[in-house]
Parts: structure tokens; sequence; C-alpha cells
DNA sequence: TTTTTTATTGACAACGTTGACATTGGTTGA
DNA sequence: TCAACCAATGTCAACGTTGTCAATAAAAAA
């Protein structure tokens, strides 16, 4: 019981083979009343198309998602996002974690590219800001769409979705000025790390817009990571002017940095605000809750898919235009107005 | 620039497309003066196999990694388990997110397998414990692998990575026990959830072995979700004989719980130990970090991509064996002897 | 009616690879 | 010396599609 081809179908309906090709892809010219009998052989036959001898004849109908990211939440909602944009379109996601500090990301990508597997890639943030690797997988016909954090880069290579650090910062920073807090810290700085250049942007931004001053000793170096945020706090909780509040880079250093402010019994919010970025689980699953930058993954990585797809079917140079997202801030627990400093 | 065939590489080389084809495929009887003029004439053409022909006239290359699971960590670490075997032995993966309930799946993977797509598959629960799927797949020439919880499945349809769920509860709850804790609530039960049934089931062995009876109304039913775990602990916690330890069926249950009793000036582990099952992150993002049970996902995932490999490639009946893996307590803080009862 | 156009269908090659089999030339064993 | 063998290489078909172009029949225009 081998699976049928176009042939058997061809045979069945009494019709040449390609005249069953026609009506499976759907191109006009042919009768309705043999369009109706091949329709009916197929279903008899439960035939399906041969997704590999297409691809071998068109073009790959699959795209990679490639990333280099240690957090699982970002990546299951940029996966699922994309995902679910290849289905409605008959598209095949491959997933690519690598490691970008490798030089291989490049040949990986080139020999699956060559190979003939996938015709357009998503890259992520740190890959996508890396611009000879663009170049090169431009070089090799790859059609590639950019997720950037941080400010919009200058070039056109191919488009960009970007996300708007600059702004979310800038409006996080501005809702715990208007709370009142005139000493906030800012955990995570990051020199090599795009998006939390931008944030802390946003966050002298918002400064200078409110003439409010602020002390450069205050943007802390550290890793995304809960135990990063919990050193990074503990730097800042020591300082002879302790902040009223926290601007953390992430949620999981504002969750450690909250986890650190419990242990030198600092209550949160009411002593100190601390708010992450990115609202993942970790900020529902902190007491108090974190207020925080929702970041619609889900729909960022949906349009980028959708992207590609156009870029793939379109062969032409015609290219698709570059977005924006803009995040905004989801107020929940951590976050108050500071208490009077002779309170303290 | 076109990509190089075979054929471009016969031509430079001096040789016939089909002696350039067994140097690429590494079989015998080529002599060692062609194969290395054949080599050099691929590198200097950049020449890459392509993969579509190539899977055309073989079998395919690629197999699916099917889920229906809200745990982005969970999901992650199984996905790079997989992928890092998939590296090693050059195959690809198609990840395939979906939902148990809808009658979709078994179609969908029939689509893929149909049109020659995927030639494996691996089942993560509850769709491993569908034997009407696993038959249907089977059906359809697939090679399946289950990943299954709870208790070995008396079946041989195809081959499984059992989770000892009920040695892991019967672990955990002895480590209670040993504690000294007498009065455990087991939090998550759900009956149509294997890995909760077999969880339970060593809860109850454990007490049994003891000789500590147990009080049915202390095991507790619930999603496996903070939220739930909450209100569970909340039950628990009101009830006029106070639990000394809660027994959560994972991790995010465990932090609703330690949330619960936080807000209930119930202080963990002093008095309330409360264990997870997952080891997952959020095990490290609780005060106190929760003693828990590791799970070693990228492991299990690996040596199930190693399995449906394995039997893609030697197509005959030859059936790989099924393995079992034990699960280990990680002790960390959040669970310690309890209190004299006097002292409540 | 005859010619031209158009819609429908089919024959055949091509995509880039691998499998089955044929050919060549050299080595072995009687 | 010659048959038999074997290693090395080549020829050609096949995989299941789609693209190109030709052939037919039907409809429209002359």
């Amino acid at each position: 019981m081998k699976k049928p081809t176009i042939k058997d179908v061809a045979k069945l309906a009494g019709v040449s083979f390609k005249t069953v090709s026609r009506v499976v892809n759907q191109e006009p010219n042919v009768s309705e009343a043999v369009k109706e009998k091949v329709l009916e052989s197929i279903k008899q036959l439960n035939y399906q198309p041969n997704h590999t001898a297409r691809v071998m004849r068109k073009a790959p109908f699959s795209l990679a998602f490639v990333y280099d990211n240690p957090n699982s939440h970002y990546v299951i909602e940029m996966q699922n996002g994309i995902i679910s944009e290849c289905r409605k379109k008959g598209f095949e996601l491959v997933i690519h974690p690598t490691d970008s500090r490798s030089d291989e990301v490049g040949n990986e990508l080139a020999s699956m590219i060559g190979s003939n597997q996938i015709g357009g890639i998503i890259l992520t943030p740190p890959l996508s800001e890396n611009k000879e690797l663009v170049t090169f997988l431009l070089s090799k016909d790859a059609k590639v769409v950019r997720i950037l954090s941080g400010e919009q880069p200058p070039d056109s290579l191919a488009p960009v979705l970007h996300v708007d650090d600059v702004d979310a910062g800038f409006k996080m920073t501005q809702y715990l000025l208007e709370l009142g807090h005139r000493d906030i810290a800012f955990l995570g700085f990051h020199a090599s790390h795009e998006s939390s250049l931008g944030r802390v942007k946003g966050f002298k931004n918002a400064h200078e817009a409110r003439n409010v001053p602020f002390d450069k000793n205050l943007i802390i170096d550290g890793e995304f990571t809960f135990e990063s945020g919990m050193d990074m706090a503990k730097q800042v909780l020591s300082m002879p002017k302790r902040p009223t509040a926290i601007f953390a880079c992430n949620d999981e250093i504002a969750a450690g940095a909250v986890f650190c402010a419990r242990l030198n019994d600092i209550t949160v919010p009411e002593e100190l605000s601390v708010v992450g970025f990115e609202n993942s689980p970790f900020a529902m699953q902190t007491w108090p809750h974190l207020t925080t930058i929702d970041q619609p993954n889900f729909d960022i990585a949906a349009t980028a898919a959708a992207m590609v797809i156009e870029m793939m079917k379109s062969n032409d140079i015609y290219t698709v235009d570059s977005r924006g997202f803009s995040l905004d801030v989801v107020v929940r627990d951590s976050a108050c107005k500071p208490l009077l400093k002779s309170a303290i």
C-alpha cells in the first residue's frame, strides 16, 4: 500500500497527470467537469502532493528561526507566533538555536540555504545586530527579516521589526518619576546589549524631559539573570543614599532585586519600588507581582514570519516595509509612591 | 552564479557525476587519487549536496517534536535536547505544538508524513498517552517514540522513554517523612494527568512503606499553575488540622503555595515545608529556593531523538528498546523538620 | 464557410540526486 | 595462458513534481 502519486490519481480520473497537477495547484483553464472528477479521485485515494518533490521544482517552503537566548519564555512566544503564521501559509519552521559568539552561525545557515532546505530566516537579537552576518546571508540568496531592539538601525539591508526600547524605557521611567521617585537605579546595563542601550537611553531621556538630574553611578552593569539582579541590587542598596526605586532591565533582574531587598529587610514596594521589563511569567510569580513592560512577542514573531513568507513568495526586488512596535507599562504591585525621606 | 550541482563538480574533476556521488556519500570502491581530486573540486566550487533531491530519492531526514504543554521551560529543554542530537546526525527538527483535545493532531501529522517531510515523531504527554493516535501514526509508516510519565504502559506499540514518576513521588515523600512530617498535603492531583497519577501513587506508597496513615482529604485536585497552587494551598491551610508540609505536583504549584503561605503569615519552611517537582527556573526564583525533583529533560529528549533517528535509518523491524529514567530529589531551602505541634 | 482566437488538455523534459546494472582493465589461480 | 574474479568507474532510469510547448477542440470572427 504505497503512497499514491499524482500519476495514480491521473489514472483513476482518466486524465493526464499534468491536469491533476493543475487542479492541485489551482491553476486556471481546467474545466469544471474535469476538476470535479480529479478532486473526487484525490479524495478517494487520499492523495497528498509530495512536498519534497515540489520543493525541488519550485522553491523552499521552510524558514528558520535563529536565536541565541537563554530566556525560554521569550523563545517559546516567538516560536509560537512564527508557527501560527507558518501553519496558515503552509510553510514549515526549522528551529535553529545557536551561539552568537561562534563563527559557525553563518556557515550553519549557509549550509541550510545551500542545501535548499531554507528560504527565509528570522533573526533575533543579538544575532540580528550582526550586519556582517546579515550581509553574508543575503549574499546566499536568503530572505532575511530582523527583529531588533534599541534604536532604529540606519541600514536598509533587510526589513526590520523594531521594538521601541527607548520609548518603553522612557514610559517606564516617566511612570516612576510621576509616582514621585527621584533616585532611581537602573540595573542591567550591558554595553554590548542593544536593548539595554535603548532602555537606558529612554531612562535618561525621561529624566531630562522632566529636568530631574540622574546619578550615573546608579546605572549598574550586569547580566540579564536572577543572580546578577541580586548582585546589582546589593550594590545599590548599600549605597549611602539608597535609591527609592529600581528599574530592572528585565523581569529576572527585577525578581533578583526583590529577592535581595527581602534579604535585607527592605519591603517592596513600600520602601523600594522595583519594576521589570518583559512581562515574563516571573513577573506573576514574584511577590509582589511585578510592574513591568509588556512586549507582544507573539505578534511580533507572527508579523516577522508573514514578512519572510511574503518575501519568499514574491521573489522580486519588492521589499517589505520595516515596522515598529511600541511597548506599554503593565501596572501591578511592585511600585508605589516613595515614602518621605524623613520616614526612612 | 547559480548553486553548483553534482554535475558541475564532476565536470571540474573530470569524472562522471556518479563518482562524485560516491565520494559525497562515502561509498567504497573509489580510488584515493580520484577521491582527492573530487574533494578538491567540491571545495573549490563550494558544492553542497541538495538536501531536497536527496530526500526525494532516499528517506526523509526530518523528525517532528509534538507537544501540547504550556510550560515553556520544559518545551525548550526537550527541544534543545532533540536539536543537539539532530545536529550530530544531520537531521532536521520540525516543531509541532498542538492542542491535544483536537482531532486535528492526527491529520496534521499524517499530512506531514504523507508529504514525505517527516520520517519520525517524538510524542510527549499527554499526546503520548493516546494509543489511538500512536496506532494511527504507525499505520502511516512513521517511526514513533513516546515520552511517558506515570506507570509503565503495558503496550509495545512503539518504544517508550519512561519517566518514573511513581519512584520520584516515593522518594520525595520519603524525604518529607524522614524529616518528621506526618501530615503532608498533596497539591495538584489531576485524574486525566498521567504524571500526577504516578506522583500520587508514589506519595501513597511511601506512606504505606513507613506505615504512616494518610488523609485522603489532603490530596487536592487542581491544575498545574501558579494560580491553582494558590487556591489549593488556601484550601489546605485553612483546615482545622493544618498540614506541616506540602508536596506540590510541580514547581509552579509550589511557588503558588509558598506565595499563599506568605499571604497568610505562615513562614516557609519553618512553619510549612513546601516541595515542588520539575526543577524549573521557578524553583530558583522563589524565596526560599524550592526543594524539588530534577527531571533530566535534555537527556531524555536527546535519547528520544537518537532512538527515532536509529529507527529511521535502520528501516527494518528491528526495534529500539524502551528506557526508563529515574529522577532525584534536589534539596534546597523550602523544606525542613516540622515544628513540634505544641509550638504551632 | 473559412480563418482566427481561445480554452482545455496532453507529451515530454527537467530539477539533482541515488540505485541497478554495464563496462573496463587489472589481478589471481589453475 | 586463459578463465574467473574484483575493483574502479560509467550509463541510464527513476523519484514525483512543475514548466514549456504542442495539440486538439470549441468558440468567435471574418
